[in-house]
DNA sequence: TGCCTTTATCATATTAACATGATAATAAGA
DNA sequence: TCTTATTATCATGTTAATATGATAAAGGCA
């Protein structure tokens, strides 16, 4: 469903936010806490601080903090400089103009099914995981 | 949502199911209507000959056909063979050990959405695309 | 049997995702 | 200013999905 990299993004901001709000914390911290290759995971960071959902900080006692309040934090604009916006991939038969009022043979039941998850995606905020009390894996 | 494999999968077999019932139709033929590199349809065709959704005949006159009637063809039969079915990815941050039990923090808001996907592919027919009447993408 | 057409299979190329390693830039503090 | 800790960036390696090319096997038919 969600790439390696996007999940990645996503278990990290969720740490970051859990953790993070009294000190900015490390790539590495982050890193070892979810097993995620430092390297690769300070890439994500970056491209996550670029898309405004973190602040970074460099030098001693830097790190990364979560640049908004969790609240109006969606897991759709996380997710999304990593999910490749593909027309094709809209229409579950790869029809680049499938639309309602041309549709192919199965937009309509799809249609339900597709927008059912981008919702979830939409409307899902990090305070909502946060606060429903379940634990964070790792 | 779908692997390129998995979606030319759905559409040649969708194909198969509109205009092979008078006679089998050749990788070839159906390669060129749907755009598909030949030589990649034909072991996708190959393989769900061997997942039961085709049967195959060889030499002149030969090709592919399906292997029942549309109207027992899930597309969740169809799309099975080419979706690797990994634990880590039921949850949507990749923990492996998330249950109803044992939940991870997007656990059930994640479960309705992805229970409602699954449903889609189980209880969606050949036969219940092909009798709505609308046209199949080229 | 011999020929043609088709699927079946093996080998290889291409591309993108995933990941690692090394170095540069930046900031804080002694 | 120098050192150290951190992010930023560049270069490269690895793996899996996607795709191509060539050959083998099987079936129908004169």
């Amino acid at each position: 469903m969600l790439s390696q990299t996007a999940e990645h993004a996503l278990r990290a901001v969720l740490h970051v936010a859990q953790y993070g709000s009294a000190r900015p914390l490390r790539v590495g911290e982050v890193a070892a806490a979810l097993r995620i290759p430092p390297n690769y995971l300070s890439k994500i960071f970056h491209q996550l601080a670029r898309g405004g959902v973190l602040v970074s900080l460099r030098g001693k006692a830097g790190g990364f903090q979560l640049a908004g309040p969790p609240e109006e934090l969606a897991l759709s604009t996380i997710v999304q400089p990593f999910v490749r916006v593909d027309a094709r991939r809209r229409c579950l038969l790869g029809w680049s103009q499938c639309t309602d009022r041309n549709a192919c043979a199965v937009h309509d039941r799809w249609k339900h099914v597709a927008d059912n998850v981008a919702e979830f995606f939409r409307d899902t905020t990090v305070a909502d995981l946060l606060g429903g009390g379940a634990a964070l894996p790792v």
